[in-house]
DNA sequence: GTGGTCTAGACCACC
DNA sequence: GTGGTCTAGACCACG
């Protein structure tokens, strides 16, 4: 699959993968109906412990987003496009503006935030340049 | 003291006060020589427990940005300041490395980035009107 | 495991634990990628509170030479052998200089103390026969 | 006065007074009879608080080393040279005793120990070219 | 199972 | 008064 896993960027690991479930429902990777990775599938594309991928799988279940087909796996539920979608900005928005909170409480000035953002967003860009206008 | 903490913002209260400990010597709210509040002091302030406090301090004095003066108290270093700018950059701007990073893995456009970025700016400058020119 | 620990020979019970570690891993007896004894059970041994074993790990992952490995435990780094030679001779070169340092300040004449310096090496090997060629 | 304090040397503050006291003493420095300095002149000499210095003065009048002569100050007791010549040795001997024990148990090689302490012996003696013959 | 955090409270050494 | 250490025990996140 398309998952990557950062150990030490802060989240857990259960929760990256959460995210980027999400992040592919929404941009329409994974269509409703479509089967994700077993456990041992995944666990094993990304080296994680089954368990790790399990909680994972168990807090999409949670939230609508998978469904459980007996004898089958877990597939992507007919809801999850719009939730996907609605969820994604708010979780990058929210950590966007927890980042841009401590940046101000710390007095650094905004300009220097500005410069920081464009840096890190053309450097990203240059890193991978994924999506543009071609992929 | 000017610390505020907040329980579950993902960051243990030990590493917020170390942030903001570091954030106030760069900004030059606290000056070398100038003496940290005292474990028990600050610990009553912010309705800790003053080994929270002390592990913070501790972390503090292991980064060489607080000196211990012996039946004093914890003061900061001549050469925190230094540090402590470049940490704070440091610190923020692999907070915000990680979210674009985020984002762009989930083909989040560019251009919503950037029109999220600025509305959290405007919104987050019109809460709290901290540093424009004039203040 | 082979620690020993001795409460109120001037050193905190946790900066024990550091050494020991370190000389451990100085020596060869722990290796790298080898896994620490856990919180739990290092502190079942020593009839310790976690919480002080804990103080110590934390420092030596804090100086490199344990890594965490999540759900696991900690494990000795790949340069924890280098860095850790170098500490042991320079902690004991330390503690070495200091008493030389207040012998010499105290006018007790450089023979009295290198008498000192045998007699007590040889009363300790007799004490221990630990590591002459043969053992 | 000729005494000298290293914060930092694992050693109270205080009991690098007391002992120094005691090898002035012994060396024939500081005389039975002869008035040490008094609080605030040696506090002032040594830039330590008062309540140090005095803590070491009240440590060595304990001891019998120091007697109060009311008005006049601290003078050194009759009984003092002997007790401190005594002292001197145990003194030195037992911090020696120590870091020989630590090397032991760290695997050190006796004859690397045996070059270390050689090597600082000579480094003092070329820092402060003291006592040999000629003093 | 692992380590991490936090609280509570006691005791100590030092200034 | 200051910080430092240690214990005890609870709770959490992670694998």
């Amino acid at each position: 699959m398309f998952f990557t896993i950062e150990p030490d960027n802060g989240l857990a690991i259960y929760d990256q993968i959460v995210r980027q479930v999400k992040f592919a429902v929404a941009s329409g990777a994974l269509a409703p109906g479509q089967l994700v990775p077993s456990l041992r599938e995944l666990a094993g594309q990304l080296a994680l412990n089954p368990n790790t991928v399990a909680r994972a799988y168990r807090d999409l279940q949670a939230e609508g987003i998978l469904d459980m087909v007996r004898g089958t796996g877990l597939e992507v539920s007919s809801k999850a496009p719009k939730a996907c979608r609605l969820e994604r900005e708010k979780l990058i928005r929210e950590r966007l503006r927890s980042v841009l909170g401590e940046a101000r409480q710390s007095q650094l000035a905004e300009d220097d935030l500005r410069t920081m953002f464009s840096e890190e967003l053309t450097a990203l860009a240059a890193a991978s340049p994924s999506k543009s206008k071609n992929r």
